[in-house]
DNA sequence: GATGAATGAGACTTCATTCAT
DNA sequence: TATGAATGAAGTCTCATTCAT
């Protein structure tokens, strides 16, 4: 999971204590969630004295802030950059079946790198209205947009039945992330044959909203 | 909201008060999750003593799983019966897409009755065993092999393509789930034609796994 | 010390807990300050666990006010009531000296019986704008007008310099408030010959602004 | 208020560092009280670091009494040092309401100049033992012999009444003091004449222990 | 001398739970 | 059965002080 931080934060100057807070407070709040664990338990895990907890985040929610919102825009910010949008999009992938096949894949591994921080966005997400403000100025005002133009653009091509676009995000998303919560948070112990998940995932998204 | 009790609860004996409880309970826990809400503020809106809570239920956990668990049951009960599923579904449902929609119709009007309930256990069941464990037996004991059955019966009758059970399963289960919470949690005020949206659910499903 | 507690509050109903934080609460800060006293302090010295502190006055500067307040009303209350002065003035004191000496035995018997709380009073009114509130509704309201009143009725009468009202209270005020803090807080332990002080603060006052 | 620091410790050497300290803790310290100030804010007002005030003054009360102490000497110093008692008092001043003008005048501009600094120990005097030991010493080495010594030469002279040392002295210091805390504390945004102010205050101790 | 990250004791406050009435 | 005052453990957070750099 250090691997994780470092990925997510490597370009912040982050002092060992505080990775290690973060680090702590990751592991623990993901398995316990929030309210169930205390800033006493995080110093003690991350061998701080707990005042130095309050000295790089003035708050436990500040804390926990820290740890969500970096997620919510790593998840997004790859795929949804703008120029990637607009330039790769066409050129790269011959139809849609292939885009979404890159995506998942690449999400996939996100996530896989990224369980305990997924978990506690989940979970989180409900109470804190800090976290949802930053989930939603992500979602409409990149990922939203993004898929919105990737969706008319392969409509054009044929590719796509001529239903809402708001419909047919209904139908990825959820099933898209129906898959991943099933594969890493309901079920991660079972073995699973991976690539062929993903196919099945791809099918069920074409059934829905391809042109056969 | 008391309709929602009087029919889960219709079989149990619970006073006057008791119902207050829950009521007050089920609205704040729902509005602001189980740890923001406080077993003072219950009692205040229930206009109950703080000890009375404490009468019915001896810890303010057990007040969370008397809520929670009716749901569970409910929420599985009608459809999987083991009777049910043995007698009804052969003779009734001509084939999988009409039992699917029965059975979404069924279900969605159910949520519908019980939003704040499902909102309580979607939010609270990664963190309570005791809650996990109620779910796990209804799945495990009869929800699955109910679903089970089904689907060999209506591979049999050709309708289903040959995929694993646990694939059509996670199939079929994440676009249902994805679809209501969308519907009733996520955006529930925005405005929504319901039977076109489930009309779409089925033909997701049906393209994920249905034979053409 | 309880005198004093049930003389304040002997209309309002507190229960002995109550009583016993207030008086613990008194002891403590009057002696050493409100920032040097902690609740954990006055919870032992009262006898009663710390959070009964906080079902009664929801936090410790609630618990000031609380104790403060009453002596600023009560303070000036007797003497000011505005029927009090429109007509026992003039009928009851044949001069401002009897006045005076009046007003001075009187308010000089309840500091006498309120030393702790005045302490407090005194000591807490520069950092809790709380109390500065009800300091100068009290003292805008009420205080001054009895004064202006009561000071234009005997300049008419001749008895007192024709010096701005104004002036005249900047006179008295601190001559009366001197001594009553060098005889209760500076020096309460030397031994006081009070009747003749009270002769000699009114001779100082009456020097100062009264015809000669 | 810089002058005033320059003015008060001359004498000392004073690093720059030192000064930016004291000049911060002094606003600070003024505005909200020491327990309402934090060593950090100090720090972060003086521009210097947290540390550096701890190089300095060993205790954050250590760091009060070095501002404290300063102005309870200087306050009394040039008016008590014991030469000029004895040896000018009887040349310069030809009666005792000239002394009290002078007198008053002198520290009339001290104050001025030293608001802030005679705040915090007005403030502050209560709590804190090391604070009330610099005040007594001063009071009963210096100023009291002093002011006994005049008293007993005007006494001499035929100008006060009769009154024991003591009486004569709690007239005139509530009426002065009284004077100046409502002049700079209580109410120093008003529109003063202070000359008639000063004037005032003489007339009010001279009523008061002055013969006719 | 100066820094500022780190400390840890202790402050205030919350709240599920108990129990005498 | 119902009440609600009282409890006390535990939580979050502050801040004077230390110390390695």
């Amino acid at each position: 999971m250090s691997d994780m931080i470092e990925t997510l934060r490597n370009d912040e100057n982050l002092t060992p204590k505080q990775i290690e807070i973060l680090k702590a407070a990751i592991e623990l709040i993901s398995e316990k969630g929030y309210y169930n664990t205390s800033t006493s338990e995080i110093a003690k895990r991350a061998g701080v004295a707990e005042g130095t907890i309050f000295r790089h985040y003035s708050t436990k929610k500040d804390l926990l802030v820290a740890i969500v919102t970096p997620v919510i825009s790593d998840f997004s910010a790859p795929f949804f950059a703008k120029q990637f949008v607009d330039q790769v999009f066409r050129e790269t992938y011959a139809n849609f079946r292939d885009l979404l096949y890159a995506f998942i894949k690449n999400r996939f591994e996100f996530a896989q790198s990224n369980v305990p921080l997924i978990k506690i966005l989940l979970q989180e997400l409900a109470f804190h209205p800090e976290i949802q403000a930053a989930y939603k100025e992500q979602f409409t005002d990149k990922v939203y947009p993004a898929i919105n133009q990737a969706i008319d653009f392969y409509k054009q091509k044929g590719e796509l039945r001529d239903l809402p676009n708001e419909t047919i995000i209904r139908t990825m998303v959820p099933t898209i992330l129906g898959f991943m919560m099933t594969r890493f948070i309901l079920k991660p112990d079972q073995t699973w044959d991976d690539e062929a998940e993903i196919k099945q995932t791809i099918d069920v998204i074409m059934g829905g909203v391809g042109k056969t």
